[in-house]
DNA sequence: ATGAAAGCGCTAACAG
DNA sequence: CTGTTAGCGCTTTCAT
């Protein structure tokens, strides 16, 4: 294995100006930089990630926690992880990938051990047993999604609330009267969630103000379950032309569903939907809908994390990122009386 | 941060006996070893991860690099993932994530500066670029799927072969005469992935030896095009009873466009695919079909690469696993005449 | 602008 | 069965 003290015996300097020539921490006259250079490729030297932390108590990589459990969408995980590992790419960090599973003692072990230099967590719960901890940690981290309390943390996460707001005033406007909420499996608001009461906020709410008649249901992510859901709307309020969907599994059976008891999209009734932009893309009738950002998260969130581990600007504890509506062909305005 | 020597001098021993404490590679007494544990209980010791890569040249570390390109099934990535980590954590290792994006630069660079020990690689391609770099590396590898040429590496896969042929098999003992395969998206042929050519090879060599007429369809994924590869199927093959899917993303458009066509699954055409179980049994209609073990060959990744770690036993060059069939409801002995 | 040298915390000979 | 000690390869004062 080729080391420091070969480079710096090659270029005819000294270890040290190899490694101040590499981070750039101190000026390095324009010869002796291209000699370093030179001798670098010449060995083809690859520093030591160990050594380095080991001098530099830095080892230049981020945890990422993923979620497993269900009424977890798997591609927004997936997008979400893909656009971690390539923005912290950008600031020469790698990410090792933890899952949920390994609960609080996975992040103790590899934030003490200091495996990594700080963390990323997803799928956070309102009263989440790993707040604690990450206040007491010796490393920062940047949560997805919000507890109860952020106080001395940092979170980010589409502003929920404002979605589902944003999604009954898109109703509203269409002159829509009498609306509905497809929720989230029962287990996510059971597990507290913040993210999905947030939207049943927004979505009451904004029918308040608006004066309009609404309803929330929390539903299975099964396919096979979209028909009831789709009766039970309609026997719950006959008079129902407006659905916002927050459930991605639910979303393209649900529009089966509608057209098999003879609603047409958005003939009789019009739908939008809280998803990734892809999803709302790929279904059958186009979906109007305020996208769920997940690649924008995960480069956010290590943004967050690197100005954290710069040490000098403080962060924002909290960062809600303003919901962005598309209309597309699943919405139209209210036609009956 | 507590150290080592912190440890020693609590316990009232030596660095080296709390190093051999910990590691089990030098027999300790039982009473030490007590005196040990408690020491780094009351202490809270947690060995520095760089110090130990660097004095031991193992980071405990294993790369795994996933794909991001059309035409893979994002869930099975997803799994297969998770049941890398969780596997590598039975073995006390963790797991950087990469992205096929960072090409052989980014292998090179992880294997290089000994942030890894070993590395995973899905989405191997029959003339994969990487090849000649995994032969080069002075780290051990696995490959999720067969290059051309195995020769010094290790690769594990379904026996994608024998997948085609027992679905064939299947449909053939029920009395089906003539069969279509409809197929992976055209760029995935056009990558040589082999995976895709080996369904080929079986599903067509079975069909003949059964003397079945038969007819490939390579299809893109988009759910919408199911419609038209139903009518394409049945305008080249009129007498057309038997299909196997080797496509996620058109199973379930493709089960409901023969509905609509006026086919009934299994009464007119039987359907089997070559998919996760999860998705078979979550169809409509749920699909016969070989499963594609994702957590099974993490799991079995691991383990190979483990196995190469220790040092000892050589592993073989290639393990393809059995295909498994369930049977479910979309398969029926042939009706008509 | 560059060098010398002292660690960073741990492991693994080597000794007993 | 346990202790002593020499590094592992790099970063970073402290000098100059």
């Amino acid at each position: 294995m080729v080391k420091i003290t070969d480079v710096a015996r090659h270029a005819g300097v000294s270890p040290s100006t190899v490694s101040y020539a590499l981070s750039g921490k101190r000026p390095i006259s324009e010869e002796t930089r291209r000699r370093v250079e030179e001798a670098i490729r010449e060995l083809g030297y690859r520093p030591h990630a160990g050594a380095r932390a080991l001098a530099s108590s830095r080892s230049k990589v981020l945890a990422l926690v993923i979620p497993l459990r269900a009424g977890i969408h798997i591609p927004v995980v997936m997008q979400f992880a893909v656009s971690v590992v390539t923005t912290a790419r950008r600031y020469d960090h790698d990410v090792l990938l933890l899952t949920q599973e390994e609960g609080e003692e996975g992040l103790r072990r590899v934030a003490d051990t200091a495996l990594v230099d700080a963390l990323i967590l997803m799928d956070v719960q309102l009263h989440d047993p790993r707040l604690h901890l990450l206040r007491t940690l010796e490393r920062p981290s940047v949560m997805i999604g919000f507890p109860a309390s952020s106080e001395g943390l940092t979170c980010i996460d589409l502003d929920f609330k404002a979605a589902g707001e944003r999604c009954v005033e898109h109703l509203a406007g269409l002159g829509h009267r009498v609306v509905a909420l497809v929720g989230s499996p029962p287990e996510v608001y059971v597990r507290q969630t913040a993210f999905a009461q947030r939207v049943v906020q927004g979505f009451t709410a904004a029918a308040d103000r608006n004066g309009l008649s609404s309803a929330v249901h929390p539903c299975e992510a099964a396919p096979g379950s979209a028909r009831a859901v789709a009766e039970r709307l309609l026997r719950e309020q006959p008079a129902l032309t407006g659905v916002v969907v927050h459930n991605e599994a639910l979303l393209e059976p649900l529009i089966d569903a509608f057209e098999q008891l003879g609603l047409r999209v958005p003939g009789d009734l019009s739908v939008t939907a809280i998803c990734p932009d892809e999803l709302a893309e790929s279904v059958r009738v186009p979906i109007t809908s305020v996208a769920l950002p997940s690649a924008e998260l995960g480069t956010r969130a290590v943004e967050l994390l690197m100005r954290k581990l710069g040490g000098g600007s403080s962060v924002p504890e909290a960062t809600l990122l303003p919901p962005r509506l598309t209309e597309r062909a699943s919405t139209g305005p209210r036609t009956a009386p």
